[in-house]
DNA sequence: GACGATATCTGACTAACGTCAGATATATGC
DNA sequence: GCATATATCTGACGTTAGTCAGATATCGTC
């Protein structure tokens, strides 16, 4: 009755019948779901005809009538790549942004009236977080990033926050050897940020400069995606990283609360090494050569 | 970038492609979606053929339609109601069994590929409990049922287990009052259960039986149905069975550990009074008055 | 047994979706 | 410059899904 196979049955039919009345719900505007769709992806930022036909998984022809029928209606304009004049950019017109916005506000309107009607806010946003992620692994996208963007500064907020609580002393920023931000951006390291449809899930900086190693610091990996391997993805493409600026020797300091920190460092080739700085928080240390 | 309503729909961004490609795995048998949605409903036994049709949402002639290209098929037979020959009745046949078995295993692959693919299982599977059961809410039904049919004894068993947990002293059934099954089944009491999509989601038990009053025992909430209102629905149902049975007082008792519970009660017009019985586990006691 | 209500079926029709072959224009490599 | 590859578009077609009006059979009630 309760073996996990139908549990997970059992919220695949809910979220069938829950997205099947989510789609209905865009029906409403006079257009069929294809173009409403296609309209939404526009809207979103996706300009690229072919970036929008693998996101939808459309065939070249229904995709060319639909963006031909959104045209006809005024909401869209399309013009040759700058780069490509075979691929095609579409954008929306003024009418066209009016219109997306008001499938927004349908979306926008279902996620709070979802909310609303059902106390446990918190408890339903982490497990949708949790879901989402887990769904959507394949899509999480890791990219290079300064770490003084907003995404960067999500995550080291987070992970500041997550150290106050896990460490018994708590955390102070300012106490530690906090990088400073251009080591880690290139040439010297670079700053990477895991994100999955808007929502940023994880980090690492890579802090290089002058010395004969550089560090891998700020390894923050979202509780809504732990479990899925995100840590040794962000781990691997920061160790890529330092491969191309020529680092030969890369350095970490964790502390031994980070239980799951230190498992992956040592399952993934770091050596332990003595204490080879003096900041207060780390109690362990490891090294790896590239 | 991490407001409530973007987190919602991130979700559903996430689960809509994951239901299209589930629905798509359904394809591969070469028949429409519709079909093999009617062949699955049957095999799942609702055989009452405007039963399928309200689940599944579809208009009669749709249904009538599949029905026939089922038969068709040689996968289902359809017969007379006995008491409403107005009414069709959808069953199996054997080549019907085998093709819904094979549906039965691809849905099953699914999900234990879901869950292989992961490393938190149980933090998933809860994730997904709550979810299905915030967003099926509506399809959540009470039955009124023996104390001692399967899905009562499930409940019965994770109320003690939570007791258990619950209780500074931990719980044993046999030192408290343990209602006799017979107590709680017509015309002594009523036994309800709550079911979604076969999932027992929480019990309550009224005990009659002799005495000036009737009480309510063992009302449980499933971890994942909690916050959603179900345990009022249940109080609410036991209270209706009471009046049907022409019980005019109820009592219960409760513990102040499970604060919740008490909560509840309070709100829902029951007053507290002065302990009415010698069951060692209780501290709190409540009267109403129908 | 007549009447209205109900459950299902049939026929006619439309919209939406999906697929395929070939046309057109542009890009890339030799 | 030519052959080949790529991106999009157009036309033709078939399937699926959905809708509506009316037919048929049965039920419940007077």
């Amino acid at each position: 009755m309760l073996d996990p196979v139908s549990r997970v049955r059992r919220f695949n039919r809910a979220v069938t019948s829950a997205v099947g009345a989510l789609d209905t719900s865009f029906l409403g505007r006079g257009r069929p779901l294809g173009a409403a769709r296609v309209l939404n992806a526009i809207g979103h930022g996706r300009t690229d005809v072919g970036e929008i036909r693998d996101y939808l998984g459309l065939d070249s022809g229904l995709m060319s009538r639909l963006l031909r029928s959104l045209e006809d209606e005024g909401l869209i304009e399309t013009t040759a790549h700058d780069d490509d004049a075979r691929r095609r950019i579409a954008k929306l017109t003024a009418a066209g942004k009016r219109e997306f916005n008001a499938y927004e506000a349908i979306s926008n309107r279902q996620a709070t009236d979802f909310l609303a009607h059902h106390t446990q806010r918190e408890a339903l946003l982490a497990a949708m977080d949790l879901i989402a992620s887990a769904l959507g692994r394949d899509g999480t996208a890791l990219h290079e990033t300064d770490p003084r963007s907003e995404e960067a500064r999500y995550c080291l907020g987070e992970y500041y926050a997550e150290l106050a609580r896990r460490f018994k002393q708590g955390f102070d920023v300012k106490l530690s050897r906090d990088p400073d931000a251009k080591d880690m951006v290139r040439p010297r390291g670079s700053f990477i940020v895991a994100m999955s449809d808007g929502l940023p899930l994880g980090c690492v900086g890579l802090k290089g400069g002058g010395r004969e190693y550089a560090e891998i610091k700020r390894l923050w990996v979202a509780p809504a995606a732990r479990g899925l391997g995100l840590g040794r993805r962000l781990m691997d493409a920061a160790e890529s990283s330092a491969r191309e600026l020529g680092i030969a020797l890369l350095r970490l300091d964790t502390n031994s609360a980070l239980a799951e920190a230190g498992q992956l460092y040592r399952r993934s080739g770091w050596t332990e090494i003595p204490r080879f700085n003096d900041d207060p928080y780390p109690d362990l240390f490891f090294e790896k050569r590239l």
